[in-house]
DNA sequence: CAGTTCCGGAACTCAGTAGTTGCGGAACTA
DNA sequence: TAGTTCCGCAACTACTGAGTTCCGGAACTG
């Protein structure tokens, strides 16, 4: 007699934190209800609540586990030379995922300038996994001799993430391969000093 | 007998504006309330409803007129050359007003990217005017022939205000003076084509 | 079996806030 | 002075949503 009773679904669990982040990408923080997200996952508000304690819990389990869909540091492509990498990365489920999280961060934004952490789980699962992305393409091309020692990688690193999330969420234009081919050849390339 | 009666006391409108700007300064669209303006401003919350309709249109009317301590095109810097000009913008005030102004849009950004209408006037108060500054100078660069006619004025605009942002939004960094020095002699500079 | 814990769902309590109304008083008009 | 509209303030209504509790039923243990 050690655990008597049914068990607790566990997949479940993935199901609710999805229903979560469909939520927020479509509502904001303050406009997400459990309702909402029970409805979605078709799940009781009951459930929900046996597993985190309260919305904000959820949510930032929710955000915690965002970071699947991501380019993780292991799978960046390794072409030779900078641009090509950079090219690489532009597939398109990339940019769909891309998109989607950008539209989570604009409901988060607001929490996350309020609450350390907040604050901490959403620089971890958006916002740091993709300017780590273009640091370690950047410092890997400096590392082989593409560009001079002097270029500040940790600057340019922020500077794609940095003008997609500005036209996505501030000019609400398409965040679409011609931006990414403009910052790429009008920005990023020409910013990277020659090798001395 | 045209108007009987005490005259609304219209100083009392920017009081208020002002104390909505404050509020949404130190916490977010969902977390004020009428009474924390009311409170602030020093008036009744019935003199808010008599003046605005719905709390959505106090904010509209607080943000549209947040623009005032902004860069007004008529006050840009002319010294004859790009670095000047830009080095010229960072005194204190624009600093400070600057910095005022990413928190109200980290407050806004979720009712920014859902209503129609909260996108054009925040917008039009906050975002569109730092990148129309940035626009003048370095056209204006271009024209007098500092730079190849070729240069991508209106993406490499929006640099500054991008990085500028993303740094204090999702970052939590400081935008201070050696952001701005890493920005427009690492970044901006470089990016833009000798001319021909 | 019996007892327990899970599940979805519905009903409930409770707190907070948008928006309204009325009060006493001040400022204005005629 | 009489009538009106403003003011700050406090009491009030109406609603929404977080979090809880209970129900009937399913899944597990011994």
């Amino acid at each position: 007699m050690v655990n008597p009773g049914r068990k607790r679904d566990h997949s479940r669990d993935a199901d609710i934190l999805q229903a979560t982040l469909d939520v927020l990408a479509e509502t904001s923080y303050a406009d997400l209800t459990i309702e909402m997200v029970a409805v979605r996952a078709g799940a009781g508000r009951g459930t929900i609540y046996r597993r985190w304690t309260s919305k904000d819990e959820l949510i930032l389990a929710a955000v915690a586990c965002a970071d699947q869909a991501g380019p993780e540091a292991g799978k960046l492509p390794d072409t030779g030379a900078l641009r090509s990498d950079l090219l690489a990365m532009l597939d398109p489920d990339w940019l769909g995922s891309s998109e989607r999280r950008l539209r989570i961060l604009a409901s988060l934004t607001a929490m996350m300038s309020r609450t350390p952490d907040a604050f901490a789980a959403i620089n971890r699962a958006i916002v740091e996994p993709s300017v780590a992305a273009y640091q370690h393409l950047i410092q890997r091309a400096v590392d082989r001799g593409e560009f001079a020692k002097s270029a500040d990688v940790a600057a340019l690193a922020q500077l794609i993430p940095a003008m997609a999330t500005y036209r996505a969420l501030f000019l609400q234009q398409p965040v679409d391969l011609p931006f990414f081919f403009s910052m790429i050849d009008g920005v990023l390339l020409p910013a990277l000093p020659a090798p001395s």
